[in-house]
DNA sequence: TGTTTTATTTCGACT
DNA sequence: AGTCGAAGTAAAACA
């Protein structure tokens, strides 16, 4: 129940309370030098050096050195870790398989060992998703246009599924494409499809584009490259500015 | 010049050697109870929990928990970390600027601490990527077929760049799409953009699909889909089957 | 189990 | 600083 901490241990005692704290379940980080190789959908091979290699319980392992966000090596969940000593050196080993998949990591030197007991407390409340954004809007249909009335999420058409589709002050039917960060011209491509499978369903001319179109398209996003906001132009689309991470 | 670690220390000593830490350039780890606070491209609550969080002299932070390979709450490279203590607890924020991000950890117990200085092997030596799969086939372009000749590789087109550009051995010219794994049918239209630029360019028929047609199309990649298999088919082009990983 | 889509994607290269 | 494309992408939703 308490955390297991090693200060320079000897190979053989890292690998044993590494074997105990797999048993344990818990949390382990080991600090050192040592070389990393990968066999699996690619491979790679990591010269002898100091990095920090974490292992989780559930079958994770990370290879992290001083320097990026993401691991210079790793070992997706549901690996399973073994630990051995090789001619006197730890060695640690994750495998899994489909795809076949292997790390090992072979130390020289241990500096230090930590196994750590983790209780509670994963689960994880992010808002300012593409999904929180498309409920505020049907909360508040106002934050496209005063009058704008959502009919249905995620409503299926020929071009695939539309994020909002609803109807403005005029009766008029309009589509909704949500981004949650500045957009290229690829997204007003996306919007046009929506758009011309809506007019193709009503047996309106698919490449109108004015107000006989009968079918608007409104793209939502925090900003629009020079692009894309010509290509709304073209199309005679709407742009509304929303950032995602406002309150309101 | 040694890592130094600190089994169940206090708020303040904790904060103490953190900021030591920093100074030195160490990677540092801090296990302990604490909730996260996120706020910038979206924003994120996390509650009280065991996790380990991460500090990096270049300006990451990863809050791990016992689950995953990506880390539950993070900060990039390029932050600066600041580390204090208030109302008697130790909390650790990491900010940067555009866009503004700030991640604040606030520990209620600190379990576990260490600093660790790192030095060299940073170069991971990957094979298997598509860069490695270009340079495999420029140096044995029988891979492709026996009598290929590469003759650039990255060349511009109307529709971006080619993977690989060839003739065959009855002099054809050959637009070669490299993918490093099992590939969809828009992996063949991507092709087929290239092919036609190249058809244009030669003042061929931009649609033929038959010996005719002037310039062929190759996708080299380790299986395709049946959908892929079927544009492949419609478009005239050629399948190579080979594996990214294989030494030949 | 495999396929498709999103992501606080990250990361690198190039403009 | 923005834009584009690849990644051992990871992870979730879905068939």
């Amino acid at each position: 129940m308490t955390v297991i901490s090693l200060h320079d241990p000897s190979h053989r005692e890292a690998f044993w309370e590494l074997e105990a704290a797999f048993d344990r379940g818990d949390l382990v980080s080991v600090f050192g030098q040592c070389t990393v190789s990968y066999e699996g959908r690619a491979a790679s091979d990591l010269g002898s050096g100091d990095r920090l290699l974490l292992l989780k319980p559930d079958g994770a392992a990370l290879v992290h050195t001083d320097e990026g966000r993401t691991p210079v090596n790793w070992q997706p969940p549901g690996s399973t870790h073994h630990a051995a000593v090789r001619e006197g050196r730890l060695r640690v080993r994750s495998t899994r398989t489909s795809p076949d998949e292997r790390l090992t990591v072979r130390f020289s030197t241990v500096r230090q060992f930590s196994a750590m007991p983790v209780t509670g407390g994963r689960d994880l409340d992010v808002h300012g998703s593409e999904e929180d954004l498309r409920t505020r809007i049907v909360e508040r249909p106002a934050l496209i246009e005063p009058g704008f009335e959502p009919t249905a999420t995620e409503r299926p058409s020929s071009a695939g599924p539309m994020d909002v589709f609803g109807v403005d002050a005029d009766g008029t039917p309009v589509v909704v494409e949500l981004k949650r960060r500045r957009v290229g011209p690829d997204a007003v491509g996306q919007l046009a499809r929506y758009v011309r499978a809506v007019r193709e369903e009503r047996g309106v001319d698919p490449d109108a584009a004015d107000s006989d179109a009968a079918v608007r398209g409104v793209l939502v996003a925090p900003s629009v490259t020079d692009r894309a906001a010509e290509r709304l132009a073209d199309h005679g689309f709407d742009h509304v500015a929303l950032d995602p991470t406002a309150d309101d």
